[in-house]
Formats: structure tokens, C-alpha cells, sequence
DNA sequence: AACTTGTACAACCATTTGGTTGTACGTTAC
DNA sequence: GTAACGTACAACCAAATGGTTGTACAAGTT
């Protein structure tokens, strides 16, 4: 069984903030793929470097990825386990819709006991 | 297998949006155990009713809700196939990460437009 | 040594966000 | 009919967001 560590309101706010983005999701989309440098990544986009650089930022601040540094470059590698997390939580509200359903069906085998 | 309808930029940006806070991820907690009235709801919370309103809109206007009239009221009730999609798309992030990039290469289309 | 590359960070700006209060209006209750 | 309830919506405000440019500096390159 997958162990989920408590998340906190704030933590889980940072992670689906920083999904909101087109560009920060084709940032981590490309760091999954294979790990890039912060300028390797800027080259893609039409913003400034600075810009792309605010973008890894906030990824590295939900905890998506990490930058390591290597020579003059900065490393960024996506971090899958907390995607997985983020994963759980739209798992757990699932979970909440199934469970209603399954306060209906309980209901409903009441009714049949008339 | 699960059809993922295509999904723009903008409609995953407005789902992660609304996801990324915690009053609106508590309201949508509420109404996917049961429909509840927008004064319901707002009566959970400590901030007036107009700023509830507007986080029932943000979810509405990302897919995760919708409001129906009955009476005076307007019933809020959670979409559980939006949810069932942000999962999808956090699936493929985690199927990337495990080298299956061909088969997801169309699943991605929309989030390559830089 | 001088130049180029990659990054960090500050300052600035326009827009969006998340809250407020106030007003208006349809619906229900008395 | 009148009062209370539930909602919609506008106007306003402070703070956050997402972008910019400019400066500084360490690490490679020539």
C-alpha cells in the first residue's frame, strides 16, 4: 500500500497552482521526459529568461522538481512522487463521489425492505 | 479504454485553478457527497456570501460544478467527469515519467502550443 | 586576461485574484 | 401585502501573478 503523507492545505495550493499554467506543465511535461537546464528550457519558450526561470521557481516551490547545480547550469529534474500525490488527492474526491453513490444504492435496498 | 475528451490549454488552466485553493476544494468535498444550496454552503464559511459566490463560479466555470435553480435556491453539484479527467491528465504526466511517451505524444498535443 | 554563457535577483508594471460592501430583484413565508 | 430569504451583480480595494528590463557575478571558453 502507497503511503500519503499529509499534505497541507498550502502545500496542496502551490502544487495545483503551479498546474495552472501551459507553460509550467510543458516545463515539467519536458523534465519528465528527460532532465534540462534552466537556459535549455528558456530557449523554448517565446519570454524572457527570467520569466521561464520565475516559472521553475514556482514548480520547485509545489515540489514538482528540483534543480541541481552542474558547472554554471542549473539542473531541473521533475519529481514524479509528488505528482503521484497530487494524483491521490483527485483520487480521494473519487473516492468521496463513489461513496456517495454507495449511500444511495443503501438507501435505496431500504426502501425494498417495504 | 477511457476516452479522454480533448482538453484545451485554457480549460486545464481554469481546472487547476479552481482546484488551488482550499475553500473551493472544501466545496467541492461538500457537493460531492451531496448537493447543497450556494447560502449552504456559504454558511460553512467565514467570509461573506458574495465571496463564496464567486468560488462556486470559479468552479462552475472550470466544469467541476454545476448550479441549478429549484425555488429561490440554486442547487451546487460536483461533476465528477471533470475530476475523472484532471486525474487523466496527471495519469499521462505519471505515464511519461515512465518512458511511454509515443503513445501520449496526441494526449499532449494541446499543451505543446509554445 | 577578456569574453561569453548561465544564473540570480531586484525593481517595475499591468492584470488578475480574492476579498469587501451595497443595491436590486425574484421567491417563499407570515 | 409585507417581511425575510437566496441570489445576482457592480464597484471598490489590497495583494498576488506573470511578465519585463537591468545589474551582478560565477563558470567556462578563447
Amino acid at each position: 500500500m502507497v503511503v500519503q503523507v499529509e499534505l497541507s492545505d498550502a502545500e496542496v495550493d502551490r502544487i495545483f497552482h503551479a498546474l495552472a499554467d501551459a507553460t509550467r506543465r510543458d516545463i515539467l511535461r519536458r523534465t519528465l521526459i528527460g532532465e534540462a537546464s534552466v537556459s535549455a528550457l528558456a530557449d523554448s519558450y517565446e519570454m524572457s529568461f527570467a520569466a521561464v526561470q520565475k516559472h521553475v521557481a514556482v514548480l520547485e516551490g509545489a515540489g514538482l522538481v528540483t534543480k541541481e547545480p552542474r558547472g554554471r547550469e542549473r539542473i531541473v529534474r521533475a519529481e514524479p512522487e509528488t505528482i503521484e500525490r497530487a494524483r491521490g488527492l483527485l483520487d480521494a474526491y473519487a473516492e468521496l463521489w463513489r461513496g456517495r453513490i454507495d449511500r444511495l444504492d443503501a438507501l435505496f435496498a431500504d426502501d425494498e425492505k417495504h
